[in-house]
DNA sequence: ATTAAATTCGTCTTTGTCGAATAAATAAAA
DNA sequence: TTTTATTTATTCGACAAAGACGAATTTAAT
C-alpha cells in the first residue's frame, strides 16, 4: 500500500519540519530529532524519509542560496503541504479519540 | 533496532486492545479497527501485529474458554502490559509537545 | 589541495500486509 | 452414531513498504 499510509518516523519528521518551518533541511531536522525527541538518527535516514514524504506529497521543497561560511552550500528546504498537514491532523485525532474511550480498568495495576 | 521502537500500526493495535480491555482477541481487534478507525485490514495482519507486540512485551495473552456457539473455539485474549502502556504514553506526549511548538505560520495558506 | 556542510546512493533490517493452511467447535446428514 | 459440513479462530509462509546506516558525491570556503 504505497503512498497512502504514514509511518511512525514519517509522522515525527513531518512534525519536526513544521516546527522548523523556515529552516527545515536535512541536518536541522536531524538535530531537532536528537535534541527534542531524544532519539539518535543518522543523516541518511533523515534524507531518506524527507524524500519519501515529498513523493507522497506531504512535503514540498526548494533550494536556498548558499551561505557565506565554510562548506556553506545550498540547502534543500522543506515545507509541509496542506495534504501533509491534513495527514498529521487525521492521525492525531484518530489516536486522541481512541485514548478518550479506553476504560480505566484497562490500565489498572492488579 | 528490533524491539525498542513502536510502529504506526503497532501503536494503533495497542490502543485498540486497551479499548477492548476484556475482549481483545484477533477478530474483535480487526472489527474495531475497521469500524472505529475506518481502515480495512485483514485478520492475518492483525494476528501478526499482536504476536510481535507480545514479543516486545507490550502485550500479554491468555486463552479464554470455548463459548457454546457454533465454531466458538477458545480465543487468545490480549492485554496491554505496563511496558506497553508506557510506550503509548511516551509517543503520545512526544507528539503532543511537538504539536504545541509548531509556529502558526507553518500551517498558513500562502 | 584541504576541509567543511550538505545531499545522494546502495544495501540491509524491521514493520506492514496478505492468502492459504490449520485447528477446534457446533450442526446437519447419512 | 459417526462422518461431513460450516463457523469461529489462530498459525504459517511469503512479499512489499518503511526504517536505518555507511560510503560516495557535490559544492563551497580556506
Amino acid at each position: 500500500m504505497k503512498g497512502t499510509n504514514i509511518g511512525e518516523l514519517e509522522e515525527l519528521v513531518l512534525l519536526v519540519v513544521a516546527n522548523l518551518f523556515d529552516n527545515a533541511y536535512g541536518i536541522a531536522v536531524k538535530q531537532e530529532i536528537e535534541d527534542k525527541c531524544n532519539r539518535s538518527i543518522t543523516i541518511s535516514t533523515v534524507h531518506n524519509v524527507l524524500q519519501r514524504l515529498q513523493e507522497k506529497d506531504y512535503l514540498e521543497s526548494r533550494y536556498s542560496d548558499p551561505t557565506p561560511e565554510r562548506g556553506g552550500k545550498r540547502k534543500l528546504l522543506f515545507r509541509v503541504t496542506p495534504s501533509g498537514q491534513n495527514a498529521l491532523e487525521v492521525s492525531r485525532s484518530m489516536r486522541e479519540s481512541l485514548w478518550q474511550t479506553i476504560p480505566k480498568v484497562a490500565f489498572e495495576k492488579e
